[in-house]
DNA sequence: TCTCGAATGTAATATTATAACGCCTCTGAA
DNA sequence: TTCAGAGGCGTTATAATATTACATTCGAGA
């Protein structure tokens, strides 16, 4: 029995699932050479069809990409919508994710660019720190 | 006359006033290895050179990161103390960057991070889009 | 059936960043 | 005066991140 499953908007293919799947278990940031390194047995051969995977996640709002650590991670609210405007806590000690919705701050942000007529495509908020498990 | 000055706090070496300069020049980001090529002719031949000279232009305040396109800009506000909250307005179309500073959504995001305990000792806050020039 | 868009596999390469080494020049304390 | 430490410099090599180019495959409609 082969895989005839109809295509469905949030179907993902082989590569995209092994993709995902390595992220959500890893349970923090990887790079996408982490991702390569662990689907090797998967079959997972060369940096692009990481980078490929992650495209497509992070189009359907599945995935983000960290920009101050080279490294993506899931998202911990793939049913809202607001994708484009997350925020991240970072710890430098552990390494942990804390993605988080920062409304009024996001708010402020996008009032600043109507008043600059800066037309706003997406916004990037990391914050880099301790967290509370870690500086105790 | 060979150079003796004595060295203040903000005295910069070489290097570091060459990079400076190419960056001011340059009027907007610069990645490290365009800076290493337009410096070719003043004697820089590797890119730790440039390197150094930006993690130090960067501490004390001189010149800002974008993660979000691994370039580095001069500091708008250089008196001013902030530069661990700074905020850029990145276009994608002429690749132009506006610097800013975003104090209340900065205190908002410095609340959720007390509030979570989180022990923040930077922001990156980047917004991608398109800047009044170029969508008129 | 035909064609189109999306995804794949592979090799090669481009871009960004750091490690490791030894040398030089200040400065300040003994 | 010496000398030890900190910071900067120059160089080579290499690591880490990301993309280009090209050929192929697959499935969904017209």
């Amino acid at each position: 029995m082969h895989e005839h499953a109809p295509k469905s908007k949030l179907e993902l293919t082989r590569n995209q699932a092994l993709v995902f799947d390595a992220l959500a278990d890893a349970g923090g940031p990887l790079t996408a050479y982490a991702i390569l390194d662990a689907l090797r047995e998967e079959g997972m051969r060369a940096p692009l069809q990481v980078y490929r995977a992650l495209t497509k996640l992070m189009n359907v709002g599945l995935v983000h990409r960290l920009e101050s650590l080279n490294a993506f991670v899931v998202c911990r609210h793939p049913e809202c919508s607001s994708h484009e405007t997350a925020a991240f806590a970072i710890c430098e000690t552990c390494g942990q994710v804390d993605e988080f919705a920062p409304d009024e701050a996001v708010s402020l942000l996008q009032s600043w660019a109507s008043d600059h007529k800066f037309a706003l495509a997406r916004t990037t908020i990391e914050l880099r720190g301790e967290c509370s498990s870690c500086h105790k």
